[in-house]
DNA sequence: CTATTTCTTGACAAATTTAATCAGGAATTA
DNA sequence: TAATTCCTGATTAAATTTGTCAAGAAATAG
């Protein structure tokens, strides 16, 4: 698994988008600067969230960035996937031999697995628009009993 | 947010323990060799769930581990605090002037203070018992809408 | 059309974290 | 008393994360 300051700012990055004036440009510079972020750093991460459809850019002076989706429809889970890569518990993938033992067939593997899922379940049910209007606290859950 | 190997060897070795015969001392040369995990790895792993209170140990031949509690009371979520620490997704902690921007006052705060609860909330309901039953593939929950 | 601004791309380097090794020691038992 | 096993702390190696840097391409203002 995994979750790293580039997916943090990623979201925060499009937060700011979208918070600056509907379809006003917004520089790297200026995400930058009120955030207290490497202007570098942030144009790799934009760059890519630009490839993966989520913003659109434009070059040159009163260029920048916007939104390339309303933000109701940016899943955070599709953004940090896009960023991070897999939300994936790799429990004996790629493991030869590990596999094996007395808890073999992999009874840790269901763990992993599972909370992979919860992971990605959570945040493929959050989109921007809920973290701008602040609808995200009190929203997580326990598991479900387990049913025979 | 933190989830290694070293969490993972940690459940990994817990069940193996879990499942020698009841009351068995079982060697860490054993589950390394069942695993193809490093012994000397293991080694800080076990050492380290013997301070947490989640295992016994005994010196000399015929030594080894056992389990300290009972499947059904070692929750994952105290087993991977003991062995990674705190999971918190942290946001803007430590940053000084990433509190404000556009998206001042931290509105990520609570995306990632949340996600952690429903890593949290997950792992403190899967007992060892759970793996040991193959009682876990299927309990992972949505997050719950927001109510207002 | 020229200079400036801004995004774009890819390679590179520093810093941090994870994973693992090593060495020496202490308890237990046969 | 010798072999076996756990115990502890220091050290190293590998991998990943977090940046920096340099050169360039598009857009615009003047």
């Amino acid at each position: 698994m995994k979750l790293t300051t580039k997916g943090r700012y990623a979201v925060l990055a499009l937060t700011e988008i979208a918070l600056s004036k509907r379809n006003k440009l917004i520089k790297i510079s200026e995400i930058s600067e009120s955030q207290n972020i490497s202007s570098t750093y942030l144009e790799q991460i934009l760059s890519n969230l630009k490839n993966k459809g989520f913003v659109e850019s434009l070059r040159g002076p009163s260029g920048g960035y916007k939104l390339a989706l309303d933000p109701e429809n940016i899943r955070l889970g599709d953004v940090i996937e896009a960023i991070e890569g897999k939300i994936e518990a790799k429990g004996c993938i790629n493991k030869s031999g590990s596999c094996t033992g007395l808890s073999g067939k992999c009874l840790n593997h269901d763990l992993w697995d599972e909370l992979g899922k919860q992971i990605e379940l959570f945040l493929d049910h959050i989109s921007l628009k809920d973290i701008i209007d602040r609808k995200v606290l009190g929203r997580s859950r326990a598991p479900s009993p387990f049913i025979d």
